[in-house]
DNA sequence: CTGAAAGCGCTAACAA
DNA sequence: TTGTTAGCGCTTTCAG
């Protein structure tokens, strides 16, 4: 038998609408009766029903968020955000994992559109908003986070992707290398297409012959990639599309005998945790993973309460982090 | 104007009862009128409101998952494993991070029940039920999940840290070990007081003396912890409470010029993604991460269910895995 | 300042 | 087989 608003009225002797009143610290009860509510409330240890509530009043206090997939270290500082800025500003958060599938991910905004989530950050996993039809007719607020959909009238937030490449591959041309590949991420996905853009841009301007892979956001990609680029080719730099590719990278190269960056230097991005951590210490793009969960809700908030109806894009600021896994390009080697 | 079950209704020209009757797959409505049901529901672009269903029915489809804190890159795949497994028997997840903190643990279980989540996966901060009244006297069904609460009538899934960490030692021990420190966790983390007891069993039995630190479960953690050792004692071996705490000590260790595993051997616990892509490749307990945040909505499940009432302590195998951090003590080294 | 009553959107007897 | 009618627990006019 759970415990109503209904037993809480009738223990204070008042009808339940004072009751609802003092839950929603409603100014106009007299003390005298708040108090006698409130302590009926403690001896039943009565919570009340937010599902009731939200029906009541057709809201809700939940946003959803969708993640291509928490196991990727970048991510969960951004979810981090999010759930902190969520709860600050009184949601709950439901997290759901898309890994990176267009059907997947769609399915979890319906479902999350079904529990009435107030709105959604969705770290979506498609390039254009034709890919998924209904979506901007959707009355729940979306903002992207962290990647972009072509076309979708939402809120975003993320960093200049394509800069963050090109300051990548400056970095590198500026090191003096002249063979600097790249190990591409996923091309269905916006920040990774960003990415090698900004890289071919780079390279062009420089006057030097591109080489890259299309692959995956993860450790294994990096080391396939680079296994299949080491065939062909002879980097003396190479940037990865993220920090776990960058890792499957110098393992590979490591393995080989040659070093990290004495023989080949690395540049990663994201700035995941272990990057930090590990030796080398990888040097990296820096992406405030973080801020842009905390901005996102910000965001998202602002939709919710109505206080602004024009899409806002917010680009937050990328940092090259100059760790050990880069050098300047003064020796040659053989395989 | 959201479109409701009544909407739906009238463009159909059923009654509301017989389109709530489809929804739910009831049988017994004619197919010819299910079908222009289904229509009308297409037609339209209904999707029912999960919320009034909950209401309606007094259930609910969503679970929550309290945790401490997802960017310790082992959570983020024992939440996998619970958020695959929800989808999986029909759940909605909800995510909080705790912060290792008792309040904050209690106050997210709160806000869950009020929220009427179905169940909750807990992996609980505090060693003793006692700590959190009331806690057991919740209506919503509890699975304690990683670390256990003594006192606490729940079901539970987790390893035995306690042999984890004599396993640990032994296998040091068996190296030729005799000089084994351990960078302990939080004493008020279970599963961190139940590996510095097996800890100090292995050591009590092999006649070994021990010498150990409490810390917290992270990096910096490893980093002090092994600082403040190293200024009083000279371990050949170190059992770092979790991979974290092992890269820690790991860098510490170098960094003074010494070599892993050639000087000080170091095993960790966790088995987390980096474990395997790190130079070198740290030996360590690993944990089935995954498959306990599995089993765990399994429990949650039956409990929902009402399938089964007396309580269920499942413990899941734990494996060492030997890479490349711990070799036999054949040498000796001065500071 | 407080109570009565009408919903919020959906489900589930109970009738028809 | 389908419709009618109460609710689920809470909020919110509208009276008093």
């Amino acid at each position: 038998m759970k415990i109503t608003i209904n037993d809480v009225a009738a223990r204070a002797q008042v009808s339940k609408a004072t009751v609802s009143r003092v839950l929603n610290q409603n100014p106009q009860v007299k003390e005298e009766i708040r108090q006698r509510v409130q302590q009926a409330i403690e001896e039943l240890g009565f919570r009340p029903n937010a599902v009731a509530r939200n029906l009541a009043n057709n809201t809700s206090n939940m946003i959803g968020l969708i993640v291509p997939d928490m196991t990727n270290p970048y991510f969960p500082v951004l979810a981090r955000g999010i759930e902190d800025a969520a709860h600050m500003y009184g949601y709950s958060l439901f997290i759901s994992n898309s890994d990176n599938e267009p059907k997947i991910e769609r399915e979890y905004i319906q479902r999350m559109v079904e529990q009435q989530a107030a709105g959604i950050v969705l770290i979506s996993s498609i390039l254009k908003e034709e890919q998924v039809t209904g979506l901007s007719s959707l009355r729940t607020p979306i903002v992207l986070c962290d990647r972009l959909v072509s076309g979708a009238p939402f809120d975003a937030v993320s960093i200049d992707n394509r800069q963050a490449a090109f300051d990548a591959v400056r970095y590198l041309i500026g090191l003096g290398h002249r063979r600097i590949c790249h190990l591409a991420g996923p091309n269905f996905v916006q920040s990774s297409e960003m990415r090698k853009l900004g890289y071919l841009a780079a390279m062009e301007e420089a006057g030097l012959e591109p080489f890259y892979s299309n692959g995956a956001f993860h450790y294994e990609s990096g080391v396939q990639q680079m296994e299949a680029i080491l065939k062909e080719y002879r980097p003396t730099a190479v940037f990865a599309s993220n920090d776990l590719v960058a890792y499957g990278a110098i393992n590979v190269i490591e393995d080989r005998g040659l070093k990290v960056p004495d023989d080949i230097s690395v540049i990663g991005c994201d700035d995941i945790l272990f990057s930090r951590m590990s030796r080398p210490k990888l040097s990296t793009i820096s992406i405030p993973a973080y801020q842009i969960g905390v901005t996102a809700v910000k965001l998202l908030d602002e939709r919710v309460k109505g206080v602004r109806s024009e899409t806002k894009n917010v680009i937050l600021k990328h940092e090259l982090v100059h760790r050990e896994t880069c050098s300047g390009e003064d020796r040659t080697y053989g395989f």
